[in-house]
RNA sequence: CGCGGGGUGGAGCAGUUGGCAGCUCGUCGGGCUCAUAACCCGAAGGUCCCAGGUUCGAGUCCUGGCCCCGCAA
């Protein structure tokens, strides 16, 4: 078929990739502009827009899509069948939905109605879900609300990060992209409709990254600890230094003795082992740390961060 | 020219007003022990990122360069 690809990460990256390989023909290939990134404010091309310019395909980066009546014109000569959305960060009007007589299909990170929006691998990694899957639909001008063609559902590792989920979820995705529009082709796609039955996974924000010792349970911020691996890292402070904390797990009841902690505030480290690295203290249950990030510093493993920065037992997080 | 931190034995770090290059760990050898990732003794291993400068003397101060990292997007 003759497919316009919208995208921008690698997320959408792996789906150009499969539907190119797939031998479609891509006609064109719509990813965000150049932004400065990165230490020294370079610009940086999308991981789409390098998959493109390997392959040659023609680039569009419209700075917006809304009313955006040149690149609207522009579409609409290209003549696509379909237009495949993935994770292109700009709602399309009614206008260009229109133009691919098989429509527009997206694929998304998630089991539709179940997060819809921006951050749906986070949201289920964050929430401590067991399961979660990719979607394909097709599109119409609300936000992911569209008609559901295919799903498929994957179980979520009990200590898995974002982005190793994120990892396998986009592999997923361009093979169900593959097979919806295969469908598609022949006639056989299904079309089943939203429920009512929806959640909204918004953006991240800057704040919710923060520890919150007193009202969280060790499990909790296993789950906050993984969920923001590697989009910004769940950080916290000892002795007034911002610490990250990038892998941690809750303490096995064999591994560490611990009782009648109850006068120790939240947050104490508990024990701390050059071997073991150190444990703490939560609402409920106990954490062990195994990866850390101090400040100005790269990430590193418990054992090698407190030969150089030692943390003693006592000592809180806050 | 977005802001900031840093390059010191294999790892993580310290190094005060310039004055013999250190700590924790690892490695190797030996000892102790029923035993150990524990403990004791000993050893190896460094062009202190590079180039120039100041100085009797530079890891430390100055100038230029290379590289790495964090924040922010």
């Amino acid at each position: 078929m003759r497919i316009v690809f919208m995208g921008t990460p690698d997320f959408a990256e792996e789906s150009l990739k499969a539907i190119y390989e797939a031998g479609h023909e891509v006609i064109g290939v719509v990813t965000n502009p150049d932004r400065p990134k990165g230490r020294g404010m370079k610009m940086i091309p999308s991981p789409v827009k390098e998959f493109a310019l390997e392959q040659h395909l023609e680039i569009y980066q419209p700075e917006t899509v809304k009313h955006n009546q040149e690149f609207i014109e522009k579409l609409k000569t290209l003549k696509p069948d379909v237009i495949c959305v993935v994770a292109y960060g700009h709602i399309l009007p009614k206008e260009i939905l229109d133009i691919p007589p098989y429509g527009c299909i997206n694929v998304h990170a998630s089991i539709l109605p179940k997060y819809r929006g921006a951050a749906p691998i986070q949201w289920a990694v964050l929430n401590g879900d067991k399961t979660t899957g990719v979607t394909t639909m097709y599109m119409d001008v609300g936000m992911d609300t569209g008609d559901i063609i295919l799903k498929q559902e994957v179980e979520i590792g009990k200590e898995e990060t974002t982005g190793e989920l994120w990892d396998r979820l986009k592999v997923i995705g361009g093979e169900i992209l593959v097979e919806t529009l295969s469908q598609i082709e022949k006639g056989m796609a299904p079309r089943e409709k939203q429920g009512n039955n929806f959640t909204i996974a918004p953006m991240l924000s800057k704040d919710m990254a923060k520890i919150d010792w007193n009202h969280k349970t060790a499990e909790e911020i296993k789950n906050l600890v993984r969920g923001l691996n590697p989009i910004m890292g769940a950080y916290t402070f000892l002795n007034g230094k911002k610490i990250k904390f990038w892998k941690v797990k809750v303490a096995g009841k064999n591994e560490i003795y611990a009782e009648n902690m109850d006068f120790l505030r939240n947050g104490t480290v508990i024990v701390s082992d050059l071997r073991d690295g150190i444990f703490i203290k939560c609402k409920e249950g106990i954490l062990k740390v195994l990866e850390i990030q101090g400040e100005n510093a790269k990430r590193m493993s418990i054992q090698d961060y407190l030969r150089g920065n030692p943390i003693e037992e006592f000592e809180v997080f806050e």
